[in-house]
DNA sequence: CCCCGCTGCTAATTCGTATTAGTGGCGGGA
DNA sequence: TCCCGCCACTAATACGAATTAGCAGCGGGG
């Protein structure tokens, strides 16, 4: 048991001591010197002793209950935001939203208090915490559009990081732009000389997955073939039958993941990487994979995502945004070594 | 510019709607059925639907002034949380506090407001924010003892991880059991017949490495030779010198890194380990380090240590710690393949 | 001498919620 | 009829800081 903690120093109990009132005390602490309010140099001086003295500090929740505002900025991810799993995906969106939040010298509050229903986390819910921040981050994979849509309603700022459907209205947020990304790869591919592309996708319908089949949509429109598959990459020998019978030479694959097993069912099978089948992978590794080559594709710029979202936010909060902001970052292309010219004979056939 | 922000839903604004006053409304919402407080059905009904309709939720803040509890756990760390460096340090550690914070419905502040002075963080300075939070978790290879000493005069409730001197008193800290982990290693090499240790430290004067000398010190007793080097393990060259002109056969090695690197300088020089030499780490990596090969030392309990640190935090918030918590927890012991026999040749000699 | 205006401060109020003391109304027992 | 006691609330206050209106005291101009 510990003693009854010893109330702590107030404003008032400074005031006391320096013989002033507490309203003064709150003056000097802010140091106000507007023209309607002055303090006498003298006295100034008789509180900033006591202050000292006392160690006082403000208590920062009686302060936001007045100012309305807490410096601090609420991180809400939709998956435990230190897992073990999906460790690397949370990881450098938290590094940069670390990085500016202390640029910008806000608190990070994460809400892990946030009750799992249906094997996701909900915002909203019976004890609702997000006031305790002036706003909010919002990060996931999938986010429920109608949580999106209270947020909007309720006019609480946030900044989703990942770009979103509307909800009730536009939704602020700093995604990554992987149409485009996902376009120049197609175009890679078709300066190459690849006529027949395959799209390998695993079936979410989050915005992020789409975005990317848009891209490719979009851009492989003049080749000879451009097929989807939806697969899981656990079969991936029975996918790579379908992409020889296919006479498909280029592969964009959503996941990373998928896209190294495929590697691994083609050179079991003796066929080479590019030279019988190029392989895109069309975002980087959520978990690390053991690979010894550089696959084509791109990079997400995760932790400028993170940085930006938080500077959205701020913009956001203090009713600067113009509008309803949406930000879309580009990916860094890389070249790898995975993307190589399709096999002439093949082609002509 | 958004429309300035609706002000929000308040406790008056339900009493309103309700035809109730706000006291009615807060013991509606506390749901409080004391003796000496009855609310009608009728009434607590109409209190209710107010509150759905509006999507009313207090004020955690306004809450927090009243009750003193904000069930928020502050979490400090003396580097960045989310370095790309220290990454693998801290990570473990907010895996374990995130865990148990989820458990216990707490959230988590983490203070990246607090600035950097003289290349560390301070958790006192001018607009001090600790308060924010219940109590706060100290994470950091090194802490201030002037910082802990200022917490405990102040009362206010904490948490190091990993085990601190006194500072004006004792430091709770949950910690992990160096001296002993080490002390079964020494015997486990003595068993295998060593008599010719060294032991290998960084030239840290914080308590991890203080403790894993102890150890040392304490089971090396029967050597023939325990002696003790600083290094940085830049000149891994030197530093094999030096054992090998001391006849050492078995080198203990605070860091994982250097122990990689003297590894390496060995091999280069055609020695086998543990052939011609047993190296034995006492940590696990805190940057991954590429080896193929695995160390015998011992693994910290990084992710426990966590969860406890909210644990113990939780029984100090509430005053039901008993007396000054302090805990050491058992690492767990790694058999790896770098610990030998000395070579009866040399040790005849 | 009166009043204005300035200086330097304080009293009072506000933020939103929790808690406690108290109050009006009503039924029942004496 | 009077009073007690219970029920179902409400009024008032506290939490700690920020802010605003306003009040003494004093000097100077008319």
């Amino acid at each position: 048991m510990t003693p009854p903690a010893p109330r702590r120093v107030t404003q008032r109990d400074i005031a006391r001591l320096a013989g002033v009132s507490q309203a003064t005390v709150s003056l000097v602490l802010n140091n106000r010197s507007d023209a309607d309010v002055r303090i006498a140099p003298e006295t100034r001086r008789r509180v900033l002793r006591a202050i000292t003295e006392t160690g006082y500090v403000a208590d920062p929740v009686a302060r936001r209950l007045v100012s309305r505002f807490n410096r601090i900025i609420g991180v809400f991810t939709y998956e435990p935001a230190f897992p073990s799993g999906s460790r690397d995906f949370f990881h450098p969106f938290l590094l940069g939203i670390e990085e500016y939040a202390e640029r910008v010298g806000c608190d990070l509050l994460l809400f892990t208090s946030a009750p799992v229903v249906d094997g996701r986390r909900r915002v909203f819910h019976q004890d609702n915490r997000l006031r305790l921040a002036d706003g909010c981050i919002l990060l996931g994979r999938e986010i429920d559009g109608t949580e999106l849509r209270r947020l909007n309603e309720d006019g609480f700022p946030y900044v989703a990081v990942g770009r979103r459907d509307d909800a009730g209205g536009p939704v602020p947020y700093v995604g990554a732009d992987y149409a485009t990304a996902v376009g120049q790869l197609v175009e890679f591919a078709l300066a190459r000389g690849h006529r027949r592309l395959a799209y390998l996708r695993m079936g979410l319908d989050a915005e992020s997955a789409t975005d990317r089949q848009v891209g490719f949509a979009r851009y492989a429109g003049t080749a000879e073939s451009a097929r989807q598959f939806t697969t899981t990459g656990q079969d991936a020998d029975l996918l790579l039958d379908n992409l020889r019978a296919d006479r498909t030479t280029v592969a964009l694959v959503e996941d990373f993941g998928i896209a190294v097993a495929l590697e691994l069912a083609a050179r079991r099978r003796g066929l080479t990487v590019p030279g019988d089948l190029s392989i895109v992978t069309l975002g980087d590794p959520t978990v690390p994979v053991p690979s010894d080559l550089t696959f084509t594709g791109f990079l997400i710029p995760r932790e400028e995502m993170g940085r930006q979202a938080v500077e959205v936010l701020t913009t956001v909060v203090d009713g600067s945004a113009d509008d309803v902001p949406q930000r879309l970052l580009p990916c860094v292309l890389v070249e790898g070594e995975t993307l190589g010219a399709p096999d002439p004979a093949v082609d002509r056939s």
